[in-house]
DNA sequence: ATAAATGCAAAGGTTTTGCAAGCAG
DNA sequence: CTGCTTGCAAAACCTTTGCATTTAT
């Protein structure tokens, strides 16, 4: 009943996402593929956003008041947002010290946690405070 | 230079945000600060909120897909979003490991942090899963 | 060949802006 | 009085949809 193609858009725009460091916006993902499809149209890029979504392959971040993708399956992980540069990172050490299925005082049952880190990536740490 | 009016719309909106439980989106704000002043325009509110948040007196916090203003000068907090009735919570407990102006693997400087946990608000947790 | 997928343009929502009228100072 | 604020409506944005054409199978 479901008959997905394979087509050289969908290949293009999963592998945008595999070969980013961090998720990435809609618009990110659409300049990125544009460079081997210039003819890619961003209306397909929020359809195959929304379909690899559904199969599992990527997942929606909310980050910095937009909507983000990253492909799965690397882990637990975090995200960090440079301040300055804007981009954001993807961090394997977690800080949060929960143990699963923790009950919070008040009797909130934690299932699972979101974290986000917000500072100076590398590159921007580098050039210094007040630099340009 | 800047001279700065208080109005009746003004001080309502940061009252609802005041006497919130928990941060709250453009819309409730909006419904809330109608029930004084209805004749109040979804303008004012967005203005209003920017306005809020310009002067520290109210901060954005991205959650479930939506942009929530909250009061700041509650002290480090975090929030809860129940996966069942959706609500978002504060909690004022913080669960992340983190000496400040820490220093990540990578160079990453951190100077803040957002921190959302997901599961079940007591009143969802006690009646119990399945139940509706 | 056949039907899914694409690109373009139009439609839907949400947030912002322009402007005359309304108020705070 | 003066000019910041407001409410309304139009404009700007972002995301989704409709449709003829292209393309994978």
């Amino acid at each position: 009943m479901t008959a997905r193609r394979s087509t050289r858009q969908r290949d293009v725009i999963a592998r945008v996402l595999q070969d980013a460091p961090g998720p990435l916006g809609v618009t990110e993902v659409h300049a990125c593929a544009q460079a081997e499809l210039p003819r890619l149209g961003i209306a397909t890029v929020y359809r195959t956003l929304k379909l690899l979504t559904e199969e599992r392959r990527i997942h929606p971040v909310l980050l910095d008041g937009e909507t983000l993708y990253e492909t799965v399956g690397r882990g637990h992980h975090h995200h960090f947002s440079c301040t300055r540069c804007g981009r954001v990172f993807t961090l394997h050490t977690c800080p949060v010290t929960l143990p699963s299925s923790a009950v919070y005082p008040g009797g909130f049952v934690v299932e699972a946690h979101e974290v986000t880190l917000y500072g100076q990536c590398p590159e921007c740490a580098a050039r210094k405070t007040g630099a340009h």
